[in-house]
DNA sequence: ATCTTCTTTAGAATAATTATAAACAACGAA
DNA sequence: TTCGTTGTTTATAATTATTCTAAAGAAGAT
């Protein structure tokens, strides 16, 4: 169980003031036990399930972005049309099974070390992740 | 030098009727020497600078799709507002130029073996791709 | 309290992609 | 060839995710 001050320091962190929508988001972001996969539009249903108040959707969309952009989320490289976020910031990557639209989280032990034996002048490694196609 | 037969057969291939608009979108996406990494965009505007004739955009989204789905063409998952094509379908890696929003090919012997060490029932592994961000 | 600044919101704007349906072109059989 | 069938092209409309806007409301500092 994640604790509002938790929340308001995420938000704070984020240069965003703790409104009660905002908090809300992040109820159904950070409060919970696992790794949460989801697009803007399943986070938007959620508030309105889990909390039983309505958010707009542009509040929705501006505070995704803010955590993303400060670290507290990720966003996966997957071609879709909607963009998913992850709530698993850490290193690691990802199933997809492109039936069911669906994300699994694969360990970075899972998947061994991934050795970039090429570079580009001028540019360095941002990140390097792993995407699994999975089909029946 | 990839020849108008070639064109032909992959349209044929691929169930589409050979035809002048169709030839035309094969002359740019397979003519040349190099990987061509390219959006709908991209694709829809060199089609009328390299041939000079206009192609409408629905047929180049028909076209790019078929030869998708038939595996002439590989989709690149990255998150973009649009969608990454790429003429090399050989089991290959990208970098991403976040800043720039360009693509380079990673070959897979600049990768390594990529070892997945946990599987999901029912489920077999379609693909496994690396997509490593750049900066600067 | 009050003033300033930030936030929320509905709705409009934008942009990629997909669907539609009428005019047109390829194919194959006679 | 010619004709009939079937597939194709095209402009345009529809759809959908995302971003923008501007007015009303809430948070923060003094």
């Amino acid at each position: 169980m994640t604790s509002k001050r938790e929340f308001i320091e995420k938000l704070r962190n984020s240069s965003l003031r703790p409104t009660k929508q905002r908090i809300n988001i992040c109820e159904v972001l950070f409060n919970r036990d696992e790794t949460f996969h989801f697009t803007i539009n399943d986070l938007f249903n959620l508030i309105k399930d889990k909390t039983g108040e309505k958010v707009s959707l542009a509040t929705v969309y501006n505070t995704v972005h803010a955590f993303h952009k400060k670290g507290y989320l990720k966003e996966i490289p997957i071609n879709s049309n909607q963009t998913y976020f992850d709530t698993n910031v850490t290193d690691h990557h990802h199933f997809f099974d492109v039936k069911e639209e669906k994300l699994i989280d694969l360990k970075n032990e899972d998947v061994g070390p991934i050795e970039i034996q090429k570079s580009i002048p001028g540019k360095k490694i941002k990140s390097v992740e792993v995407l699994v196609k999975l089909e029946d």
